[in-house]
RNA sequence: CGCGGGGUAGAGCAGCCUGGUAGCUCGUUUGGCUCAUAACCAAAAGGUCGUUGGUUCAAAUCCAACCCCCGCAACCA
């Protein structure tokens, strides 16, 4: 949380939204986390970089990032911060339960003054000793720091990723991670307080603070209430949601953390990947970075939800383009979607249907939209729902109900707009994960007599 | 030889695991329809599937080598 909330989040936050809201569907209890990771060097150094302490900085970050999620209508039911008084407590109880696997050592390597971090010997060796953002030497320090035995830990890792106890997606990611694991070293999870005062205390040593990842890792089971509290309702996790860049602290240092603890591990890991800007990495200095909030503002949220939930691929990175964008949002939202809801209420409106609800709140979901979303393909699924919705518009041209109309085929009309009504709303429950907004406007307008919305679902400019 | 992903019509992608007339969306062209947000439906044009070699009756798909692009490489979703 080092910096203002940005598209990737948003993608995570949708992500974990429509899983969310799909096993609501499924009628389960769905217990959705979200929070921010208010420690470390990075955010030490930005708040130094405008003139507050560290807490005015989070302070202000965190009301940003809530204002972000609520305006992506995620439907979370927790929020951590990592600042939290009873999150540092449990975080500092959990440290104590892992001291078996932690010890004290000494770490000597390359490390740059300007960056204020160990450098490896690769980029020692690459940048001939010299740090190209500072133009210094870097120097060889030791310091003391905790590790944590990685190893003590390795071979049961293993085990769940290989046979999916612990499911990592995709499968490739799962590979990259396997590998990794092998080469994993104990890792180190504290810093002199010399280097860096922003973290959590370290239990009974005053000279350091503990390693981010330790901290925040650990509010996956601290709101709930854990270690005072059995967790097993809740835990272990379904699902959990995160960006290429920090599998290898979900898919390694946390199990590790949760097997020292005797603890399940979380049942899946979902690896998304990065959003490109035409190709490109996003970046401040490129200044390609495109704003959700300028999305948003613009196109409204579904059409952000849609964008990014069916066009960007749910596993690997995708590009954004405004051309893209644009495309999607007119041809698929607002002529096959838009279109159908104006084009069929109209039909009905005219002819005086009457939908009567109680014949349509059953949730039939499909087998194979069910498929696609047990296996965490939303992108797909949403295309899945995308091809039901085209066919409808097919169908309408087929049956003509207009002809029907014209010839005074009352009963046959009647028929043909009921069930394709019908279809419709089958439909609207499977796309309510994705865009949740519109899929209640439209059940909103296919209740008793059928009323065109007051205005276009999604207007064209 | 660090690890991984990718190179398929103008663009974006699927197909590859489990070889057998190359498919989807957008764009383009033409036709149809008129309920609808100049929307909807249908059809057509367009590809030597990165390169080279191998296996096979048959390779986008399997094997080998090579070329090119892109991520990751300890605190960045």
């Amino acid at each position: 949380m080092n910096g203002d909330p940005h598209i990737g989040h948003a993608v995570d936050y949708c992500l974990a939204d429509v899983c969310a809201r799909y096993y609501r569907l499924l009628g389960d209890d769905v217990k959705f986390q979200a929070g921010t990771d208010e420690h470390g060097s990075k955010i030490a150094q930005k708040a130094a970089d405008f003139g507050i302490n560290e807490k005015e900085f989070v302070d202000e970050k965190v009301d940003k990032f809530k204002d972000f999620i609520k305006k992506l209508n995620v439907s979370y039911t927790d929020f951590v911060r990592t600042t939290d008084d009873w999150h540092e407590k449990r975080v500092q109880e959990i440290w104590r339960k892992l001291s078996k696997h932690i010890y004290k050592a000494s770490y000597k390597g390359w490390y740059c003054t300007g960056c204020e971090r160990f450098i490896t010997d690769k980029e020692y060796e690459e940048n001939d000793g010299i740090c190209p953002d500072h133009q210094k030497s870097y120097e060889k320090l030791e310091e003391e720091n905790y590790y944590f035995k990685i190893s003590d830990f390795k071979e049961q890792i293993k085990e769940a990723i290989e046979s999916d106890k612990m499911l990592i997606l995709p499968d490739f990611r799962k590979k990259e991670i396997l590998k990794l694991l092998e080469e994993s070293p104990d890792v180190s999870i504290s810093r002199p307080k010399s280097q860096l005062q922003w973290g959590i205390a370290v239990p009974d040593d005053d000279s350091q603070v503990m390693y981010v990842w330790i901290d925040a890792l650990s509010n996956y089971i601290t709101i709930l209430d854990y270690p005072e509290k059995d967790i097993s309702n809740w835990w272990p996790a379904r699902a959990q949601f995160v960006g290429k860049d920090i599998l290898r602290f979900h898919a390694i240092i946390w199990p590790a953390m949760l097997l020292g603890l005797g603890l399940p591990l979380p049942q899946t890991i979902v690896s998304h990947g990065m959003i490109l800007a035409d190709g490109k990495k996003m970046s401040k200095s490129v200044g390609n970075v495109v704003d959700p909030i300028e999305v948003i503002d613009k196109y409204g949220l579904d059409a952000f939800r849609y964008f990014f939930l069916r066009h960007i691929d749910t596993f690997n990175d995708s590009d954004f383009t405004w051309t893209k964008f644009e495309d999607a949002y007119n041809n698929e939202l607002a002529n096959d979607l838009g279109n159908l809801v104006q084009r069929l209420a109209t039909l009905a409106n005219k002819n005086n249907i009457i939908v009567d609800e109680s014949k349509h709140g059953i949730k039939m979901l499909s087998k194979d939209y069910c498929d696609l979303m047990n296996n965490f393909e939303f992108a797909k699924s949403f295309d899945l729902v995308w091809e039901k919705i085209q066919g409808l518009n097919r169908r309408i041209d087929e049956e003509k109900p207009w002809a029907l109309a014209k010839n005074g085929e009352k009963v046959k009309l009647e028929e043909c707009l009921q069930s394709i009504i019908a279809d419709l709303l089958k439909i609207n429950i499977e796309l309510s994960p994705f865009i949740p907004e519109t899929t209640e406007k439209i059940s909103k307008v296919f209740v008793g007599l059928v009323k065109p919305p007051e205005k276009p679902l999604f207007p064209k400019n």
